[in-house]
DNA sequence: CTGAAAGCGCTTACAG
DNA sequence: CTGAAAGCGCTTACAG
């Protein structure tokens, strides 16, 4: 069956299409009685406007984009979801895009589909930031240093997160570290990475007592690393800070294959808290990042720049979430 | 700056829109030496073509929709990233809605923004089926039984896993039963519950030993319900069987928190196989539901619908996978 | 091989 | 309050 036009409603309601229209989209200015019957027309007929037809003509489509690079994991599907329901209590539908370049987003940020969008991507480079900020859509950036008139920015306080881990950690007595760093190039990563050594440095512990092993934000990435190093006999650190709990995760594994217990023989500590925290056994201390409200905050931002306001730098701060794997070091207490 | 159109593009380069337009998407019906100086023109101006004028005369969008009504799981974002493959493999972008109606499904399929699309949702009623069906937007539903001439649909073969399940504890020696039920209405749910507790029934398993608890496929609900039957003083059963991974790590929890060792005092056995299965201590026993591969073969089912295929019926298969978390049971090996 | 013209379905001034 | 008309940007027969 052919799908009904707004053509098709006027004629069966008996008036122009202009009409038709405004009682759609316009109800207040039109005559009750003939509104009505229009609205039973449009029922009758099971009409549904042609999204297209609309777009072409008002220039507005009413749909915000989340562009990543991959969906899989709780911190997209947070951030999809938060940022979904904040769309639909504002009359905007979220067209999530899994894209794989930055030519795409471009392109899509240009042919009219969006009002406005949120791009979580890592190590965006300048020219491109450019090009994307010239296309003069409402952008807001997740974990980047990108603003403009129309660009909004939202960063996580990486480098407090990364000082926040060695300075509890180092209360706790550790004195020999290993990182497992996240993804070169991303902002959170390198962050998190200095803050955490600043903190070592100032407290006078040598280079050579931290080490670093790239986790790239993986499970199975950080297990086979954390494997790996100790399969070569290197010595076991008192603690690990990991740049997200799913590589704390997968450090964990291996360092349980290896016949180490966590944490009595070595502390691990996580970062974002996702919900498999408090799951976890042991449960895991990790740095509560709030990237749920990552997704409301970021929806709230187009929208407001949608409504004309500046583009402005937001930051999310992070909290120490203390549960079981990470203890008192066992040389603290006096013990070698 | 003011975004290009084709006009602009056929003026720089002293051709008709026509051409212009055919050098864009028809580039060998158009001499190459007018072809290459609109392309060099649409290069100068940054022109991208307006998707909304595109799609409104071509009456085609390439765009593969998939409806849900949350992303955040390892299930759902599996999904996407499988689907969203495929989809930009065949030149279609895949557009994600999270949406909480079959009101809001039904107007997009109606509103031309989809060539075609994917819909995961418990409990269709039959009136909306239809109406969706009637939609002629070539549909593929997941887990449900619905199907038509351009609507094909892919089911868990949950019937099958449910009864592997009890098959498998059975072997080991379990009599007393615990199943932490999924959804009530959910297709799957049913279907695992039914043919685990038809197995137990043709071994002579008296009802009253397998108890049915509802985790709604999640982790905190499973915790909450098999924490609340623990205190409750009621009998510990020999083995755990739930609807899907999550709400295994759920009743473990519960479990653990008792003082209870899983496997040495329940074995717990979950369903799905996701990623952490692996990682999680101990390890899950499981039934790899291959839920990575039902995106591929949704988004190939779809594409074969919009070449013109009629609509059929695929099912998944699932796979017993041993870790961990089942042991033989105590009663078995002699003990009381 | 190229261009003039029609038209996809809609909204939006504007005239009445 | 209603309708005739223009036009958003594009593609697609069709004539030349």
């Amino acid at each position: 069956m052919k799908k009904a036009t707004i053509k098709d409603v006027a004629r069966e309601a008996g008036v122009s299409v202009a009409t038709a229209s405004n009682a759609l989209n316009n109800p207040s200015i039109v005559r009750p009685r003939t509104r009505e019957a229009i609205l039973e027309a449009a029922r009758r007929l099971s009409y549904v406007p042609n999204a297209n037809g609309r777009r072409l003509r008002a220039k507005e489509t009413r749909t915000i984009g989340l562009f990543v690079h991959v969906m899989l994991g709780d911190f997209y599907g947070s951030l999809a979801d938060s940022m979904n329901q904040v769309c639909r209590a504002n009359g905007y539908e979220l067209h999530i895009c899994i894209v794989s370049d930055m030519e795409s987003i471009y392109r899509k940020l240009m042919d009219h589909s969006l009002d406005g969008a949120v791009i979580y991507w890592d190590d965006v480079d300048e020219e491109s930031g450019r090009k994307m900020i010239a296309c003069d859509c409402p952008l807001v950036f997740l974990s980047l240093d990108l603003h403009g008139p129309r660009t909004s920015c939202i960063r996580f306080e990486s480098l407090k997160q990364g000082r926040m881990a060695a300075e509890y950690l180092y209360g706790l007595g550790m004195r020999k570290f290993l990182h497992m760093f996240g993804l070169p190039g991303n902002y959170d990563s390198e962050k998190r990475c200095e803050g955490f050594l600043q903190v070592l440095e100032d407290r006078g512990i040598p280079r050579d007592d931290v080490t670093l092993l790239e986790g790239r934000f993986e499970r199975a990435v950080a297990y086979r690393e954390m494997r790996r190093y100790l399969h070569e006999g290197r010595p076991l650190p008192d603690a690990v800070f990991a740049a997200n709990d799913l590589s704390a995760i997968g450090c964990i594994a291996a360092l349980n294959e290896m016949g180490w217990r966590v944490p009595e023989d070595v502390s691990v500590m996580g970062c974002d808290d996702i919900a498999l925290c408090e799951y976890f056994t042991p449960q895991l201390t990790t740095i509560r990042t709030h990237f749920q409200e990552i997704g409301t905050r970021a929806a709230r931002e187009v929208l407001r720049l949608i409504q004309g306001e500046p583009g402005r730098l937001l930051t999310q701060d992070g909290v120490l979430v203390v549960r079981k794997s990470c203890a008192i070091s066992q040389k603290k207490n006096g013990k070698p």
